[in-house]
DNA sequence: GTATAATTGAAAATGATTTTCAATTTCATA
DNA sequence: TATGAAATTGAAAATCATTTTCAATTATAC
């Protein structure tokens, strides 16, 4: 955690940007959860030990985090902008299940291989990917959607 | 065409839908475009022609022609909703230029095949899934994204 | 044709995200 | 450590796509 505070810090000041407290708590609260977090859960999180901390600044502060490559964006299909952590944490694809929302992180390099292979066959230039399967995890076969 | 006007008017049917006026002209505007449209884009499209039809209709025709299996969402990372052809189009994957927007249809079996493998692995069940590569096309080659 | 249930368009509501702005804070420099 | 320019803050308002409301209209089974 202190090396992703120091990775922040210098995102700042590399683009004279101000290191605040309401910065660093926001970044901490980000940290301290391992959840796909979206703005708002995040900011409710935040809320309960520093209520002057408002919305609006915990969303700026998110895309400070995102710039400094700390976190990046997900997406599950729900419209809503969540974020899961980037540095530590490899690249890896989604398995999302459409009756209890779980999420689990898998990653075959045969995949990323392949994939690499099939945008240079197109005489594309791949930055980055996103692949997630959706379907029924173990404890849910059988169901289905609005079983949930 | 005729087949797709026909599968959207058994759809309504089955639910007790009625087929009126308003949803053939939006369902003819979308079976006539061939780009992953959004809703606003298709509701400009019909205002040319026929002025009267509201946005609202629009959009929820867009719905009910998902329903009947004619559409599917795609998502371009720009949070809006856009829907593509699914009738007759088989599953595809995308390839999106970061620099012009563009996209490009790409389909690989191999990468199919794994991702079936992948999922059952963890006990997973898959649905459907959707896999976006974004980069740069071949005419944009070494331009960044904030040259658009 | 008539009854009735669904549909329509306009406008308003919603909900996430983004901006505005006056007051406050940071921090490089003195 | 003080100072001042520049950045930041929180609250509220604006934005923008999407979704709902509702009274008037229309489709369709009988």
């Amino acid at each position: 955690m202190q090396k992703e505070i120091e990775l922040f810090r210098d995102g700042l000041k590399k683009n004279n940007l101000k290191v605040t407290r309401q910065r660093l708590r926001v970044l901490e609260a980000f940290l301290k959860t391992e959840k796909h977090v979206s703005c708002d859960e995040l900011y409710r999180l935040i809320r309960g030990e520093h209520p002057e901390i408002g919305y609006a600044t915990v969303y700026r502060t998110l895309k400070l985090i995102q710039e400094a490559g700390l976190a990046r964006e997900v997406d599950f299909g729900d419209k809503v902008l969540r974020l899961e952590h980037e540095y530590g944490h490899k690249h890896h694809d989604h398995l999302i299940c459409l009756a209890c929302g779980k999420f689990f992180e898998v990653f075959d390099p045969d995949i990323e291989a392949l994939q690499e292979k099939l945008a240079k066959k197109q005489n594309f230039t791949p930055v980055r990917h996103k692949m997630d399967i959706f379907g029924y995890c173990q404890k849910c076969q059988g169901k289905s959607a609005s079983c949930v």
